[in-house]
DNA sequence: TTCACCATGTAAGTTGTTACATGATTCC
DNA sequence: GGAATCATGTAACAACTTACATGGTGAA
């Protein structure tokens, strides 16, 4: 559904091709809500068949061929509806504190490789993210601009500040798993200093 | 893979069925890593005809039956193995986040609504990892102390120790996630006042 | 005897991953 | 002519969801 809702709230933006959809599934969208080709193409076709939008079938050249996707009327109340209905909550499913929960049966090695992994990680989108906002605010954004353009004046203010919120949401997290996974390595490097103490006072 | 992780984590405190493995996904591990009946049993299935886990027929009274798994040394070695492994992120996929960069397309109630499901749902989260370090503090987790059990004494402080970091990194999160839906909250009254503002200036 | 709990699944469908496959166009 | 990029997919598999289906045990 939430694949859905993202290709939906791009096509309002006006007619795109799946592969202009994937381009941005790689960039703006993507950051939030990530796919891959091999499941937009499909997803787009799906949506055709129900009607949420329909394909414009172009050519480039002489023998290449593009499928504009249009959101339809149906496809906007769909987005709508979506919007406006109880948001789904997954069950908790997180590898990396999984992990973290058993990390007394890992090498300190792999500890110390498992924390940073994750430090870097979450750096990496923290980064993306907080470009993302510094773009959003410098009004860069090609899509957002898009979208502002065909955005009545007195709601851009709004569509700015929610796009900023939802990103901030993201940066905030990326923080907090940064900062847990740094208390983690300080963590890690008491209790490998204990076990040293311990083994030491065993063979004193 | 994470799920026959969490399933091997489990079985190395001892023997279970697939019914008690099903209950730590529905209490301890579970609030971690999440996995319902009807994927625990077909998965342990799997494992055992790789050699992962060994499966012994029991029977309960005249008629009743059970599976009682055992991690064989092969099992071990795999849960080793996927600790001591780099671990693989996947992309955001993130529903709450998507909905909030489109929030300005959603009704005032259904922001507000969505606003508040948000802080519910991860104070709902919250709760129960804290009230899980509560109980591993008070050493009185039913599967961590049957762990400690069967743990050389230098080794339980760490157990415990990074027992209790997994749930703080979650309880971080849901914090970080309530906040920020409180910061939405606040944003979105802003803004509701300002399109007021803007929409009475016009009609002046 | 009834109810809570023990116990084990199947079946159908959706979503997501990884890898592969193909060909046109545009610009240098 | 070659490389980047435009353009669209398929196929196989893994993971997860939702709903259904069945029966035994043990205690009040």
């Amino acid at each position: 559904m939430s694949l859905r809702s993202a290709l939906l709230a791009l096509l309002r933006i006006g007619p795109m091709s799946g592969y202009e959809l994937a381009k941005q599934f790689s960039q703006s969208v993507g950051h939030v809500w990530h796919a891959p080709d091999s499941q937009i193409y499909p997803e787009l076709r799906k949506m055709a068949t129900e009607g949420l939008v329909v394909a414009e079938e172009q050519t480039r050249g002489t023998a290449g061929r593009r499928r504009v996707y249009h959101a339809t009327e149906a496809g906007e109340r769909a987005f709508l509806d979506w919007m406006n209905s109880p948001l789904k909550y997954q069950r908790t499913r997180d590898a990396a504190h999984l992990r973290a929960a058993y990390l007394e049966s890992a090498d300190q090695e792999a500890i110390c490789d498992f924390l940073r992994g994750h430090i870097e990680h979450w750096q990496g989108e923290l980064k993306v993210w907080e470009d993302e906002i510094a773009t959003i605010e410098a009004l860069e954004s090609p899509m957002l601009n898009r979208r502002l353009a065909v955005t009545a004046e007195e709601d851009r203010e709004v569509t700015i500040e929610y796009k900023k919120f939802a990103y901030e949401g993201l940066a905030a997290r990326a923080r907090s798993e940064i900062d847990w996974a740094q208390r983690g390595l300080k963590l890690s490097r008491r209790l490998e200093r204990t076990a040293e103490t311990a083994s030491s006072r065993h063979t004193d």
